[in-house]
RNA sequence: UCCUGAGUAGCUCAAUGGUAGAGCAUCCGGCUGUUAACCGGAGGGUUGUAGGUUCGAGUCCUACCUCAGGAGCCA
């Protein structure tokens, strides 16, 4: 058919002179008389259009300056560097068919002015071509790329662990049940954790990225109920191992963000300096440490609490990048935690706190590795010791240190881009009051 | 679950207890360089729901519904 290349508008500058073909949807439109200007989006950018009446067939004329707000349609012209226009680039219209022309009397809802959260998530499937929806899905599509390239290059095995599991990682976090398989109750996983261990015993390093659901009536910027998380796994691994990796995965999302996805951190209006200082080393301090510090700074936190969100907020104003805490009390950590050997009060986890207020981005540690010890612990939780019995195979047969860790990818996303609400970060959320569209 | 706040045009918001209004969106008209374009005109309302107080309620009172922010819990 036609001779003319099909282009993405992203490529445009490859093109620069050159007469091309762009297949999109009309962003906006500013008209003025004889000439209009026509915004196109085609998912990889926004270009503008300039169509003069005297150069061009009347007819289209008429049809692209009445044209509706993200009606389809396939532009043809020639493309030219113009600095008058946003992108650097704009296509001087020659043809354009109208794919499909959204009808005035049910025009696109969501229009050029400002809008409301209920509505904006209500039209959630609409919302997504928004010029910063576009650019928040396109940094989490980096973050994803490059976490599993980060652990693909490191030797990690990428193994995915089940969705339905039939009994809690950690007792104290409400489940979802789901009420279809006969012999017993089983649950939406609320991690991967228990069976990473079993595949770290089979191939050393081992990932699992899915999706985690927790039904907690959370109702806070921080929380989704299904929510997705990289968590790795390593044999013959201690909690020190684990802050390296993390501090690793970390600082190599961020670089890859910084150099691949500038254009979008500037349509969200991020900070950059602050995320440039996100390097190595990452401050390490004890938990002993951070309650002192919060102490300090007016927290109630006493030894022995969790920290709350403020508390996380608190800890992360004394520093320009992400702070790791470890040696938690034992009595806040899950069953499966090793303990100090010299401190049995405390747990050999870390959490990583994100900066700027961000709050806890990953949480692991070393897993308890001996027998006895987990055995009293599951009594200890009155957790079902036949629900185990699987997992306590993995320390009756060649039993080593090993540590891993969670990241959760939303989190992260809110991070990096600098946004107050984690539902941004996700084409679809599910919160507490949210489950539509 | 608890605490606080908000529900008025398709959207974002005004309106001392006294005739419900503006901007955007839609439609019509004008404009050859617009940048959330601008200018003129038109249509568009059971003020979240149900009661109550009052001569009179968008406004005051009660209950309920929905949403937002926060707490607890967590990534």
């Amino acid at each position: 058919m036609s001779e003319i290349p099909r282009i993405r508008i992203t490529d445009a500058a490859k093109y620069d002179g050159q007469t091309v073909e762009i297949a999109g949807w009309l962003y906006n439109l500013r008209k003025s008389g004889k000439i209009i200007f026509p915004l196109v989006r085609d998912g990889s950018g926004i270009i503008q259009c300039v169509g003069v009446k005297a150069t061009m067939p009347e007819e289209l004329f008429e049809t692209l300056k009445h044209l509706t707000q993200e009606s389809s349609l396939i532009v043809r012209g020639k493309l030219r560097a113009e600095q008058r226009a946003q992108g650097g680039y704009e296509l001087d219209l020659e043809s354009a068919d109208v794919v499909q022309r959204v009808p005035e009397e049910t025009p696109y809802p969501i229009t050029p002015k400002e809008h409301g959260t209920e509505f904006l998530f209500d039209k959630r499937h609409l919302h997504l071509r928004s010029r910063r929806t576009h650019a928040v899905m396109r940094v989490r599509h980096e973050i994803i790329k490059a976490i599993r390239d980060y652990f693909d290059s490191n030797g990690f095995t990428l193994v995915d662990t089940p969705i339905f599991t039939p009994a809690a990682c950690e007792g104290t976090t409400t489940l979802f049940e789901v009420d279809y398989f006969e012999d017993e109750k089983v649950y939406l996983t609320q991690s991967g954790q228990l069976y990473n261990e079993a595949t770290a015993m089979a191939l050393g390093k081992v990932y699992c990225f899915g999706p985690t659901f927790r039904a907690e009536k959370s109702k806070t910027r921080r929380h989704l109920t299904e929510f997705w998380m990289v968590e790795p796994e390593m044999a013959y691994a201690t909690l020190e191992d684990v802050k390296d990796v993390a501090e690793g995965l970390i600082c190599f999302v961020v670089q890859r963000v910084l150099e691949n996805r500038r254009t979008e951190l500037e349509t969200l209006e991020r900070d950059i300096t602050k995320l440039e200082a996100i390097k190595a080393p990452f401050p390490r301090i004890s938990y002993d440490q951070a309650v002192e510090i919060l102490k300090r700074k007016g927290s109630e936190i006493e030894w022995g609490g969790d920290f709350g969100g403020t508390d996380e907020t608190l800890l992360a104003e004394e520093f320009d990048r992400p702070v790791m805490v470890d040696r938690y009390p034992a009595q806040v950590k899950a069953f499966y935690f090793e303990t100090d050997p010299e401190r049995p009060e405390v747990a050999l986890g870390v959490d990583v706190i994100a900066s700027e207020g961000y709050g806890e981005v990953v949480g692991g540690g070393q897993r308890a590795h001996s027998l006895e010890v987990l055995e009293q612990r599951i009594r200890d939780h009155n957790l079902p010791p036949e629900a185990f019995d699987w997992y306590l195979d993995l320390r009756r047969y060649g039993s080593v240190p090993h540590a891993g860790f969670g990241m959760g990818v939303e989190r992260t996303v809110a991070w990096l881009c600098g946004l107050d609400h984690i539902r941004e970060t996700i084409a679809f959320p599910r919160m507490l009051y949210r489950t539509r569209p």
